[in-house]
Parts: C-alpha cells; sequence; structure tokens
DNA sequence: CGTGTTTGACCAGCGC
DNA sequence: GCGCTGGTCAAACACG
C-alpha cells in the first residue's frame, strides 16, 4: 500500500450499506427479509439516503432505492433466492474488473442488481440492489 | 422451442 | 459544445 492510496473501504454516498455476509446462505436470507420489510414500506424513503445536492438529484430523479451487499465470496453468482436476468457487462474505467448487470426475471419486478468485484480486495463481491421486488422469492 | 447469456452499439448525464 | 463514462438495449447464439 502506498501513501497515497485513498483507499476508502467503499465509497459509500447514496445507498444503505450492509456488513459483510461470508455465507450466501446468510445473504439470501438477510436480502429476502430486507425486501420483505421494504415492501411493507418500513424505510428507504430517497430523501432519507444523503443530503448531498448531487445525490439528492439523483435519488430524486429515480426515486429509488439502493442497497450495497459486500460479501466475502470466490463467485460472483451469489444465489439470494431471486431469478437474475443478466442484461449488460461494462468495464469500469477505474477498476480492471468489469461490473456485472442483472435484472429480475419477475413479470413486473423492476428490481436491477449490479455486481461488481471490489478493486481493493478481489476476494469480496459488491452486490447492489436497486428498488425493490414487490412479489415474494420465486424459491 | 423457450429462455438466458453474450457482446457491441447506442444514449444520456456530467465535466471540462 | 465536445468528450468521457456508465447504463441500457437488442440481435444472435448457446443450452436445456
Amino acid at each position: 500500500m502506498t501513501s497515497t492510496t485513498p483507499a476508502p473501504e467503499f465509497e459509500v454516498s447514496e445507498f444503505f450499506m450492509f456488513e459483510s455476509y461470508n455465507s450466501t446462505d446468510d445473504l439470501s436470507t438477510v436480502v429476502s427479509a430486507y425486501f420483505q420489510e421494504a415492501s411493507g414500506g418500513i424505510r428507504c424513503s430517497p430523501t432519507q439516503v444523503e443530503t448531498s445536492s448531487r445525490v439528492d438529484r439523483s435519488a430524486e430523479r429515480e426515486a429509488r432505492v439502493r442497497i450495497a451487499f459486500k460479501t466475502e465470496s470466490e463467485i460472483d453468482s451469489l444465489d439470494d433466492g431471486y431469478k437474475w436476468r443478466k442484461y449488460g457487462k461494462k468495464m469500469l474505467k477505474n477498476s480492471p474488473n468489469p461490473r456485472n448487470y442483472y435484472k429480475c426475471s419477475v413479470n413486473g419486478c423492476p428490481v436491477k442488481k449490479r455486481i461488481e468485484r471490489d478493486k481493493y480486495d478481489t476476494r469480496y463481491v459488491i452486490t447492489t440492489y436497486q428498488d425493490v421486488h414487490s412479489h415474494p422469492t420465486s424459491n
């Protein structure tokens, strides 16, 4: 590590950050629980996210929720109990690792998932969920 | 035959 | 106003 390394653990500013989970089973449980709670309108107000002007503008425009999970895993295909359809892959300018875009296969479900590897720690996988499932787990 | 994956192209937002 | 970056779409392909 160099002295000029800003190396923040995570660049979080517009979405909620959950703690790291080592087991996918636990992740699945947490994700499912979160979506079920969020579905009931417990939390996740876009105005509740941050206070930066840029973020507020973005959040206001999308009026959506973003949740980020950091998981230690070798594979990026983490099973969270939902079925996803990959719709895009992109190489980040500031990251040597590609980012995968997934969307929920359920009809009428607006939820999108973004999977990326931590550039500082490739053993960690960052899973970002957008929106909330309006249906229970199909599994 | 249906569904999911893949890959390049296209587009919109933001910075300079 | 132009260029860059990230995000999405869509056609073709691979697989069950």
